[in-house]
This record gives structure tokens, sequence and C-alpha cells, in this order.
DNA sequence: GACAGAAGAGTTTTT
DNA sequence: CTCTTCTGTC
């Protein structure tokens, strides 16, 4: 869309020319946000020659950093003063990562780190957690590593929980410190650090800080309801000099709380900046009137929120539809007829369906029927190419040559393919390592002087080190991608994958994964401007996405989880497995998050732009034993009138002779809600 | 080090 | 029930 403020509605275009001081744009779900931000660069670019480069945006996903990157040079093509800078559009953590490139040895990290994710933080906290320290009862690595991340995402140092009066806090802080301290040993940073670090930077060593922030001079951020602890100072920081910052987030949309993300750092912004601009975008583009209304009248359950309500000019448009089945087989063939018939008559393409659900694990059925039925579809989701075991094993090899401190990566690869180091030579291979206080590699490469590694598996790891070493070398000065190649030939890494897959088709799928890495390292060896180990092992950590070639123009139906839809729209929405304790999901609730849950739903319910229609099954097969199941308490929230036939909760599908009494109850229950919140102070739905 | 059988877990996920 | 991870044996 070109650049036109006269297209944009009051609200937007106030949200665009608010361009100096602090501004919040509390932006409702099809209400134009992305359209309103890249105006708003474009705006900032050409009518107030602002020069690019003094702007700075930032987004959680490098899809919406690269839509939104594409629209501004689509709005504000070669504008900016004449200069030929463009405006910084990236993620915070790859906000982050640039800053630390020039700046980390300030830290005590040197240039060549390595950038941890989820797994090599697992297996840290794992090694860390049996080298005794810590009474093996304590926790689940797994649980250990999740309260690490959130006492790191509220800005919490190993200190402040070693000062704890409670016990198994210092504990956590003792395994803090031991984590923190090992990362920086090992040269590795993870993905926390990446905004940590530059926060640290600015307020230990504000020069080099300023150097590189201080060229921004005006701020952008999306989706700010995401935002954690730590962002939030990052954005309090960047903006100190200027105080030129517009936020654009939906308290409504908040569905990341469970991995750290702080909505009330909306609140906090309107307290902690000067004389903020609040602009409401209110006005729906996407959805008809009947979907509006349902997201409105679940949304309003919600206690905490600000005030808000979508309306649009779609028209009404079609009722809602509710399919309840006795199993989840019948649940699924009414979804795919229904499909069927409303593709027919709506004379619509299969892109323009999506059926959504809670949980990935409910992608199964609806995947095997779309099989069988021949309705080809894109399964959204599920474990991403770069996560692959062996894809991570290839690329360790990689990690640890970029950089021979990287312990985890180096313990990940030291016996795989087989060369005779097992899990006894591991295990005192540390122990030397860390009695000694040098790093592993190094022991191996002199493995010859120990007695321990006497024979063969001194040998091995002398000549391991010694691979290392000499591919550092030609990692400098040959090509990427062949050297890459050859480095997997010399250790026979395609031998050792088939000889561990047993049966020809995982035999396949896995050559055939090496393959697509081996491609995918040669494309960027020859199309990058600097195409370097480091900068490859980076590239791959920040940007490498669910091998995303965005499908959406071919003929497929898109399945995904609800998290997975948001920012998307779709003409024809299903939402599958809308039974209780499915979606709320039993554990959200046990935990307390049915706020979130119910948010979540909203989320769902405003990806649909002309017909939503929601399915359950009357029984559920669960663990062996078989569940009975009822409506989504979400559903008893919608007003049954907006429903095409039997509303959730009448039951009209099993005793077609109750049906009008049920609905009458299920209509009662519903306006009883409504009263309910009307004492409460909440407002009702309309 | 390979393999079989037991035991345990079983939301959402980007960077 | 099903998939993953751990444990113990040869």
């Amino acid at each position: 869309m070109a650049f036109d403020l006269d297209s944009l509605n009051d609200r937007q275009r106030e949200a665009v020319l608010a361009t100096e001081g602090a501004v919040l744009v509390l932006a409702g779900a099809g209400s134009g946000k992305t359209r309103v931000i890249t105006s708003r660069i474009a705006h900032l670019m050409r009518n107030r020659k602002v020069p690019p480069e003094q702007i700075l945006a930032v987004t959680f996903t490098n899809k919406a950093a690269n839509e939104m990157a594409q629209r501004v040079k689509v709005m504000a093509p070669g504008s900016g003063n004449g200069s030929a800078g463009r405006p910084l559009i990236c993620t915070f953590h790859a906000l982050g990562v640039r800053m630390l490139r020039r700046t980390i040895q300030h830290l005590g990290y040197r240039p060549n780190f390595v950038i941890y994710d989820d797994q090599d933080q697992l297996q840290l906290v794992r090694g860390l957690m049996e080298d005794g320290v810590f009474e093996s009862d304590w926790m689940q690595p797994k649980d250990a590593l999740f309260a690490l991340q959130a006492a790191r995402g509220q800005g919490l140092a190993a200190a402040d929980l070693l000062r704890d009066e409670h016990e198994p806090d210092r504990r956590l802080g003792r395994l803090l410190a031991a984590y923190e301290d090992t990362l920086r040993r090992m040269n590795a940073v993870d993905f926390e650090d990446l905004l940590r670090l530059p926060l640290r930077l600015c307020r230990e060593h504000p020069v080099p800080a300023r150097e590189f922030l201080g060229q921004f001079r005006y701020l952008l951020v999306d989706e700010y309801q995401d935002t954690n602890h730590t962002q939030y100072d990052l954005v309090r920081e960047i903006a100190r000099p200027h105080g030129n910052v517009c936020v654009v987030g939906d308290d409504d949309q908040s569905i990341y709380r469970w991995r750290g993300a702080e909505p009330e750092n909306i609140k906090k912004f309107e307290r902690d900046f000067a004389g903020v601009h609040t602009v409401h975008l209110e006005q729906n583009y996407r959805s008809t009137d009947i979907i509006l209304k349902a997201a409105n009248q679940v949304i309003t359950h919600n206690a905490d929120r600000k005030p808000k309500r979508l309306w649009g000019r779609q028209g009404e448009g079609a009722p809602l539809e509710w399919l309840e089945a006795d199993s989840e087989r019948q649940e699924l063939e009414a979804v795919v007829n229904h499909l069927r018939s409303l593709r027919l008559r709506r004379d619509a393409k299969l892109s323009d369906f999506a059926i959504l659900y809670r949980s990935n694990h409910q992608s199964r059925g609806i995947e095997e029927l779309l099989r069988e039925e021949g309705i080809p579809y894109n399964l959204v989701g599920g474990t991403r190419f770069y996560d692959r075991r062996e894809v991570k094993d290839a690329l360790a090899y990689l990690k640890v040559i970029a950089n021979p401190d990287d312990e985890v990566s180096l313990f990940r690869i030291v016996n795989f393919p087989r060369r005779g180091i097992g899990r006894t030579s591991q295990t005192k291979l540390a122990d030397v390592a860390a009695h000694q206080g040098r790093p592993a590699l190094q022991i191996m490469a002199e493995a010859g002087r120990y007695a321990d590694f006497a024979g063969a598996t001194g040998q091995s790891m002398q000549h391991f080190a010694e691979l290392v070493t000499r591919y550092r070398r030609r990692f400098a000065e040959g090509p990427l991608g062949a050297t890459f190649r050859e480095l997997l030939a010399e250790v026979g890494f395609h031998r050792a994958l088939e000889k561990e897959k047993t049966d020809a088709k995982s035999r396949e799928k896995t050559v055939g994964l090496i393959y697509e890495l081996e491609q995918a390292t040669d494309h960027f060896g020859r199309t990058r401007e600097e195409p370097s180990l480091k900068s490859y092992l980076e590239h791959i950590a920040l940007f490498a996405m669910p091998q995303d070639t965005d499908e959406r123009d071919k003929p497929l139906v898109t399945l995904m989880t609800v998290h997975g839809a948001k920012g998307l729209e779709f003409p024809y929405v299903y939402v599958i497995g809308m039974a209780d304790e499915v979606f709320p999901n039993k554990r959200a609730l046990d935990e307390g998050q049915e706020e979130e849950e119910r948010r979540l739903a909203y989320v769902a319910i405003t990806r649909a732009r002309r017909a939503l229609v929601f399915s359950m099954a009357r029984a559920r097969k669960r663990y062996g034993e078989t569940l009975r199941q009822r409506p989504s308490r979400f559903l008893l929230e919608i007003d049954p009138a907006l429903f095409a036939g039997p509303a959730p909760g009448a039951a009209g599908a099993a005793h077609p002779g109750h049906q009008e009494q049920k609905t009458k109850e299920a209509r009662e229950r519903f306006f009883e809600n409504v009263r309910k919140l009307r004492e409460t102070g909440q407002g009702g739905p309309g």
C-alpha cells in the first residue's frame, strides 16, 4: 500500500503524526497496526525529513521485521533526504547482537562468542546439576532452567537470589551463578544475554553503548505487550536521550506471559514516560460484526484489562457455527465436510482456510483425515529444521570450530560419529579440564601427557583436537559450503547417521536433512557479503525460521496452533477441540491462567474475516480412558443468538427434542453472566 | 557400546 | 495410549 495520510482513519492518522515524545498506541486486533507503524516511519522520512538511519523499529519475530521493512520500502522508496541509509527494522535480539558485535569485549567476552539455544542451555544446566552441588531430587533440569530463565527475564542477578531469605531461591541463585560463570568461560551467550548484556553495557560502559545507540532518535516497538522486564529497560535506555518512543500493543492479545512477557509494561510505560500520548485503535478492518461481537463478549470477561471495544464496518456477516460430535474422529469429519461445502458455496481457495487448535498434538487427527481425504495442507509448527538432532550435531562441529571454548557443543560431537571417546573418557576429560581450569579441547590436544588418556583414546582425542584446528584454518580461507561438506565427509557424518537408522524411510529423511543443510550453508557462503563461519552461525541462531517460505500462496489449508496464528488472518477459520479443559487448557487453569487462556481464545476468534466455526467431540480418549467433554467455558460467554442452529451448551444435536429448552438455558446463562459483569462494574457485552 | 525393556511424562514457543 | 528418556544387561 502506498503512503497516503488521507487513507488512514482519524485515530490512525493521530498515531502517525504524533512523532515527538512518548506515544502509546493501543491497537485492537485487525485495526491496521502494521499500517500505522509503517506509515509512521514513512512519514518521519518523507515529511519530517528524518534521516532513515536515525529510525529504529523493533519487533519480536523476523517475519514481522521483514514484512515491515518490505512495506516501508514500498511506501518510501529512496526517500530520507537523499541519504542512502535505511531505517533499522529488526528484532530485539538482532539489535542486541549488532550492538554486542562491536562492544562485547568491554564485558569480558571475546568477539567469537556463540549463541546458545534452549537445548544448549538445558545441556549446560544438566551438566551443572550433575556435578553434585545440587541434590538430585531438587528439581528436574528442565524446571530449573525454566526458573532460572524466569529470574533472568525479570532482570534478577544471581546476587539478588543469593540474598533471598528463602533457601530454595538461594539455591537457584547458586545455580544461576554457576550457569552464568560457565557461559562466560565458554564464551557463549544465551538469548536473554542478547538483551541483558546490551543493558549492562549501557549501565557500565555508557560511552561505547551510546556510540551505538546514540544514532537512533526515533524508536518504535511492535507487539509491546510481549516485552519482558529486560526489554522494557532496554527501551527506556534507548529512548532516554530524546524520549521519542512509540510503542504499539494490545493487552488483550498478551498470550506469552508464560515465557516472561509482562503486559504490565503498558501501564509502566504510562507511568515512567513523561506526557504519554495515548491513541486507541478500535476500528477493525478484518472481521464481520458477528465475529467482532463474539470476540468482545468473550474478552469482556477478563477483569484486568484496558477497556476497549472493537467495531467494524464489514456488515453483520454469517452466523457462527458449532459442530459437536460423539468422537474426535466424527468431530474432524464434520469439520472437513463443512470445509468442503463452504469452499464450494463461497468458491474459496484452500489457502483461505485455517484450522486452529490449542496444542500441537491436536494436529495429528486432522492431519490424518486430510491426508485420507486428499486435501492438501500446510502444517505450521512442530520440530523445526534447526532443532533436529542431526542438524544440531552437524552444526555443533561448526560451533566448536568457531569457538573452541564451547564445551556444550564439544561434548555433543566428541563421540559422534564414534571415535572411541566413550562416557568414561568424557567424564575424565571434563574432570581434568575443570581441575586445571583450562578448556577441554586444550586438554584433548595434549592428551598424550596424561596417564588417564594413554593408548587409543588419547590418540583419538589428539586427532580430534587437530581436526578442529585444521578446519579453523580451512574455514578462514576456503569457501563455506565446500569446506563444510568436506568436514562432514572426513568425520564420516553421513555414514554414522545411516548406520544408526534401521528403516529405509527415516534413513532417507535424515540424509535429505543433512543434504538440505549443506545446500543452505553453501547458499549462505555464496550470497553473503560476509560469508564467515561466525556470521553464518549467528544467522542460524537469529534468523533461521521454521523453513517458512511463506506458503500462503499455495493451495493449502493451514493447520496451526492459536499461538502460531497471532498476527495472521484467514477468511474462514475453524477452531477445533473447543472443549473445556482442552481450550482452556487444564494445566493452565490449574496454574490460575484462565485470563491468559481467554485472551488466547480472543486471538483465535479475531483471526477470522468472514466465517468462524467451532467444533468439539463429546468424548475424548486420554491415556487410555474415555472422558466426557463439555463445551469450552469461553463459548458459553458468547450470545447463543450469534450461532446458526444449536449453540454450544445447547446439546441440540444429541437430543433434538430438548433443543429449544437447552438453547433457552444457554441464553439465560449468558445473560446471567452479563448481569454479574455489570455488578462488578465491567460493563456487559453488547 | 548396543539393545531391550521399564519408567515417566504428557501446553503454548520465538529469539 | 504413545513417545521419549533412563536403566540394566550382555
